[in-house]
DNA sequence: TATTGTTATACTCTATAACTATA
DNA sequence: TATAGTTATAGAGTATAACAATA
């Protein structure tokens, strides 16, 4: 594992450094590489894995859906969901009452696949997270989760 | 204001939403779309105000330590500078003392760009973060700053 | 030898518009 | 007319390696 000396001077020190902008990309950036790194064994990568553990947690997404919850053009699902498809991890199925659109459903392989790739998500986050307690994991989990949603609903 | 229509299907009540991982790209992507079209009026993106930013809030730091800090590479920095410094925002000024560096420095033009620029970036995050209380926007950036520095002693 | 900044390059991710087939 | 998915394309963001200047 790579050893990083991030010398930010005395950036750290100022008022810029606690914008909630600015902490969410830094924060954001870390989580994608440590995970890219933890995914790349499985020949996944963060957006490949969220679409495969989407269809593993939900019934049935629809690429409308999925696209609307990982903040993902429509356009972007297709190229991710084929990609899965070749691999035989998920597969559409057409909705017989309206024949637009396509359920993702997830394959016994894939399920498989998402088991073992799912853990090492795992442990890449409770490495990231390890200076937090648990109760404070749930505290940021709950409130990111808040203004996440309350986007929704825009 | 484009008015977004999102429907998450079932998916927003599945353990994988409550993935901190999950949580922090959703926000990210959220925030970032937000401060772009807030910043589009000043010809700054993102990274281009995050570095004008940290020149504004910090005395000279150096391309390094602005990589580290925003997480960027090395590279991408020298691309950012180059177009605030092409617009009079910033400039380089070598290091007496080590000459391989460069301290950046805002310009006076910069200043009051920034000034203008960040109360807009204000309004769409306190936009974004409405559904906080104030005391719960202080925890979200605190636990934000907790694992985001932990990083950067790794 | 090592480090800062730079250049070049390729790859990944994101955004937009136009198209098809269904509704 | 409108919507789900698709295709094509361009633009923005990211990662890597190699280089010059300096330490």
């Amino acid at each position: 594992m790579a050893q990083l000396q991030l010398d930010t001077g005395g950036l750290e020190e100022t008022a810029f450094a606690s914008e909630p902008g600015l902490l969410l990309a830094r924060a954001n950036a870390d989580s994608i590489a440590a995970t890219n790194e933890a995914l790349a064994e499985f020949g996944l990568r963060v957006r490949s894995f969220a679409v495969l553990a989407a269809a593993a947690a939900a019934s049935r997404p629809t690429q409308r859906e999925l696209a609307a919850f990982l903040r993902l053009d429509p356009s972007q699902v297709v190229a991710l969901v084929d990609g899965l498809e070749r691999r035989g991890l998920v597969r559409r199925e057409a909705d017989p009452g309206d024949r637009r659109v396509n359920a993702i459903v997830i394959t016994e392989a894939g399920q498989s696949l998402h088991a073992r790739a799912s853990r090492a998500v795992a442990g890449s986050r409770d490495r990231q997270l390890a200076a937090l307690t648990p109760a404070e994991v749930t505290t940021l989990t709950g409130l990111l989760a808040k203004i996440v949603r309350s986007r929704s609903v825009e």
